[in-house]
DNA sequence: TATAGCACTATACTAAAGTATAGTAAATTG
DNA sequence: CAATTTACTATACTTTAGTATAGTGCTATA
């Protein structure tokens, strides 16, 4: 068993710190990633929804990000074995609580534009 | 004059919301933000201070970066005009703020891992 | 006078991320 | 029975990000 570090403690130590980090920001980085989840966020959709609702993504970008997301399991891929087969993707537990992270740097950009816009 | 949000009226506004997430994800992605910020985050600090701390960066892409963080607004890079010159560089009032996100990041890493596992 | 430190810049390159376009296989609709 | 929908995959390409290596102009030190 790995040991179990405290948020305090991981603060203090620069290596955890920011293998946390990135594990985050890999979610959310990379052009269609945010757009994605945010087709997910109040509900469960299909790839041809979510595809009409980022209309400049390609099938292909669309179908690799899906993938990664649930390889990282933010996101759950469910198959119905309906004839023909439905597809839904949705945000996992996990997934949901992204938006905490979100609404902090909602607030952040928010106080650093004005921060900005000040100095100018 | 551009009307002002409240933090609330913005989170029910998909594009504004959408625009400050960037403006965050803007100033940690890639692969040298996060250390750069990192070596200054407890004080000023010298080119040459952050290549140490940072051992693998090129002069190139720690000059590169650190320009486009102050031009962020993120980093301030004062020059002292002696003979030789000295310059450094630290956090802004607003780019120490970035802690805040970044806090709620490891918070959001942290809880993750743990979900990844249990599932595994 | 030679060597090293500071704060970079220039040029050329490779690797990763993203785009464009076409095609597949099954089923459904007119 | 031809066209459309769903959920993708394949191939080739371009753009962006990052690397490698060398060099600049200044000063300080041995």
């Amino acid at each position: 068993m790995e040991k179990q570090y405290s948020l305090n403690e991981i603060k203090s130590c620069p290596v955890e710190y920011i293998l946390n980090i990135n594990d985050t920001l890999n979610v959310l980085s990379g052009k269609w990633r945010l757009p994605i989840i945010g087709s997910v966020l109040y509900g469960k959709k299909r790839f041809t929804d979510i595809q009409r609702n980022i209309p400049k993504i390609s099938p292909r970008m669309l179908s690799k990000e899906l993938k990664e997301l649930e390889l990282n399991g933010v996101l759950v891929r469910k198959i119905h074995h309906t004839i023909p087969v439905l597809v839904e993707y949705e945000l996992s537990e996990s997934g949901k609580l992204i938006t905490e992270v979100l609404d902090k740097m909602i607030e952040w950009g928010i106080q650093h534009r004005k921060a900005v816009l000040q100095k100018s």
